[in-house]
DNA sequence: AGCACGCCGACT
DNA sequence: GTCGGCGTGCTC
């Protein structure tokens, strides 16, 4: 008799104990299932087949009152010596899913460590794994270019074959590279040659790109260079094609895998390296349980196979930037731009010197709009985020209100009429007069992006206007659809949020304006600057790549801020260090870690009550441990309880504690106390944010 | 996560 | 007197 360790995905941290079926019920064999014949494939479609037990495997069980599928975490001939339950209480399992393993070794080693690194039970990181396929299908994911021999020579410049060359020099070493480079200076071509080095060298490869940069063509160009050999990991799959993907990664079939942040969970037999295509971008960072970072996870599947990561962005994350100053990554620099495209002019506007008073776009803006419709050229209007907040905002001098231990932006609360710190809680009344010029004409600012839509088809009547946002994007395929009739010159003015900034080339396109790019500037998150500037020089980069006559307009109320005049005047180097004197100065990534508590609760008192028994709890633990551990855990600050800057999302009130430290395993130890040995009430759910990319 | 069990308010 | 609210606890 064997007994199966079942991870299930439930948010328990625990697995689960089953026997296995007898023997005779199993078929093993290939052999046999060849034999049998039509039998097994009825059998097979009425999923009553059942295999061997093998750890990665999943298995069909019968938990409490209902049918769910587990993982296969260890076969044992023997219950474990402190097993404690009646061992009557162990049932069966209904079957073995799978013919073969769907998670490596590998795999599991590293979900085992996500578990203990993300705080996250072990059932949801293995379940988070798998593609959640039932049944395997026949259907192909994507059509493939069936030739090889159709392959395009390639000429790589002097600069990019010294990069492969680096990078490539020894496969088998854990070094971390990093490729630098302005847009058009042709990184995805080094990335492509690498991959083909390491393919050659016989072994596999994981591309990752953010989400919305899986678009058709990447893929096409991913095809075309490596034909069969690639499997395509995308969220425009079913869940059964996403399982065929993965058997044919499984069986050596695919041996280059590229897709976006899940991908990095590619079973990939001997991986020969990971590549991580625009580092800095947000996507790469899960926003539910369990809430890793695709870099992270790459970072420590190359450490342990002992291969090399290779990333690349033109605008780098501080975090990364820092590793490159300090030589933990090994830096390729691209400085040339191939196609011989040039650097747009960027402008910014300030708007303080406008009169700005319910409008969004100001009179030079609208004047470049006006001439660039008279053009018969075309336009593309960033909006930032939903304007959510609203921020205390002098309109004389442009002053605006920071808490005085955090250095972000207070937030407005209408019905408090308060400002308030999302970052520590502290709040004061607004100032009616300036502090910093003694004007009386101060307010708060905030823009909508209906309201946009409205001001720009009101001022360009005669102009086909299309708006591109998360909001108004239902239908899959929507987005390829507008963003193809824009190229093909259906409309003059796209409206369009971040999703549009990258990877897009429209051969009619002039003008590019920013909206606000302060938005982004104004959340009470330290790493709005380093997103600001990002988008900003983003933006500039493509435009520049595909149309040399072409202008950036940037609305701002801070033309002086760092972010924005730094990437205004093309000044990356004093925008970084900058920003990293900044997060040393506050104490902020990468210069310490944080764990992230938000408490959320259809009901204001129980999500706020729960936070702060937590936070005494948090609190009394730390004590316990100092008492322990004397002189480990200095760096210690538990901050909160504090609303969350989102404080409401759909129904839910928000509260969040934040933990703060230059030692991340004390801070996981902590929390691992809290959401392990202590009951929550059941309607206040806890999120746990390991090294949180955001605050709100 | 679901789902059952169990103890207090408004109704045929 | 019941029907049903959702708070607490368990599932191998």
């Amino acid at each position: 008799m064997a007994y199966l360790e079942i991870a299930l995905n439930i948010p328990e941290n625990q697995t689960f104990t089953y026997l296995d079926l007898p023997q005779d019920t199993q078929k093993v064999s290939n052999i046999e299932e060849s034999a049998q014949g039509k039998l097994f494939e009825e059998k097979k479609k009425r999923s009553l087949v059942n295999y061997k037990a093998q750890v990665g495997k999943r298995a069909e069980v019968k938990f409490g009152n209902k049918r769910l599928t587990g993982i296969i975490m260890a076969v044992r001939d023997k219950l474990p010596e402190d097993f404690n339950l009646a061992p009557e209480k162990i049932r069966t399992i209904t079957r073995v899913i799978d013919s073969q393993p769907l998670l490596t070794t590998e795999l599991l080693t590293t979900a085992r460590w996500m578990s203990d690194y993300y705080l996250c039970p072990i059932g949801e990181i293995v379940n988070s794994m798998i593609p959640s396929g039932k049944r395997e299908t026949d259907a192909p994911g994507f059509s493939f270019v069936e030739d090889y021999n159709n392959r395009r020579d390639i000429k790589l410049s002097e600069e990019q074959n010294s990069a492969v060359e680096k990078i490539t020099r020894d496969i088998s070493e854990n070094k971390i590279h990093y490729l630098y480079g302005k847009t058009g200076t042709g990184k995805t071509e080094v990335f492509l040659t690498c991959a083909e080095k390491v393919l050659k060298a016989g072994k596999g490869i994981i591309y990752l790109v953010p989400e919305i940069g899986l678009t058709k063509q990447a893929i096409e160009v991913f095809t075309e260079r490596f034909g069969q050999t690639v499997a395509v990991l995308h969220s425009g799959l079913t869940a059964s094609q996403k399982l065929s993907e993965w058997n044919r990664i499984l069986e050596k079939k695919a041996r280059i895998v590229i897709g976006a942040r899940s991908a990095v969970f590619a079973p990939v037999p001997d991986l020969g390296m990971i590549i991580i295509d625009e580092e800095h971008d947000g996507s790469y960072k899960s926003n539910n349980t369990p809430r890793y970072h695709a870099r992270q996870i790459a970072m420590y599947r190359c450490a342990r196979n002992s291969i090399p990561l290779l990333m690349g962005s033109a605008t780098p994350s501080v975090e990364a930037w820092n590793s490159i100053s300090n030589e933990s990554f090994v830096c390729h620099k691209l400085t040339k731009r191939l196609a011989g495209g040039q650097m747009p002019l960027i402008k910014a506007i300030d708007l303080s010197q406008h009169n700005m008073n319910g409008i969004a776009i100001s009179p030079p803006l609208e004047n470049e709009i006006r001439k660039t419709l008279e053009e018969k050229r075309q336009t593309i209007l960033f909006m930032n985020r939903r304007g959510f907040n609203h921020f205390y905002r002098c309109n004389s001098c442009g002053f605006e209100l920071k808490c005085k231990n955090c250095s972000v932006s207070m937030t407005y609360h209408l019905s408090a009429n308060r400002l308030k710190c999302h970052y520590c809680g502290w709040s004061v009344t607004p100032p009616s007069m300036c502090p910093n010029c003694g004007s009386f004409d101060t307010g708060y600012s905030g823009f909508g992006t209906e309201y946009i839509e409205t001001e720009v088809r009101s001022k360009f009547p005669n102009a086909r206007v299309v708006r591109l946002d998360s909001d108004n994007l239902t239908k899959k395929g929507e987005f390829d659809e507008k963003i193809a009739a824009f190229k093909n010159g259906e409309y003059d003015i796209l409206l369009g949020t971040q999703m549009v900034a990258k990877g897009l080339n429209f051969p009619n396109l002039k003008l590019v304006g920013v909206i606000l790019a302060d938005t982004g500037l104004h959340l009470p998150d330290f790493r709005s600057a380093e997103k600001t500037f990002a988008l900003i020089t983003q933006v500039a980069g493509r435009a520049g790549r595909f149309f040399p006559d072409g202008k950036v307009y940037v609305q701002t109320y801070n033309p002086g801020s760092a972010p924005i005049y730094c990437a205004v005047k093309n000044l990356t180097n004093e925008f970084y260090s900058y920003e990293i004197t900044q997060r040393k100065l506050l104490g902020f990534p990468p210069f310490s870690r944080i764990v992230r508590l938000v408490f959320r609760s259809a009901s204001l008192q129980n999500a706020q009550s729960t936070a702060e028994e937590a936070f005494k709890i948090t609190g009394e633990y730390f004590e316990e441990l100092q008492k322990k551990f004397p002189g480990q855990c200095e760096n210690v600050e538990i901050l909160g309880v504090s609303e969350c800057p989102l404080a409401v999302i759909s129904n839910n009130y928000r509260f969040q504690i934040i933990l703060k430290s230059d030692n991340i395993a004390i801070l996981q130890k902590i929390v691992k106390h809290l959401i392990y040995d202590y009951r929550r009430p059941a309607n206040v759910y806890i999120e746990v944010d390991v090294d949180p990319n955001s605050l709100l």
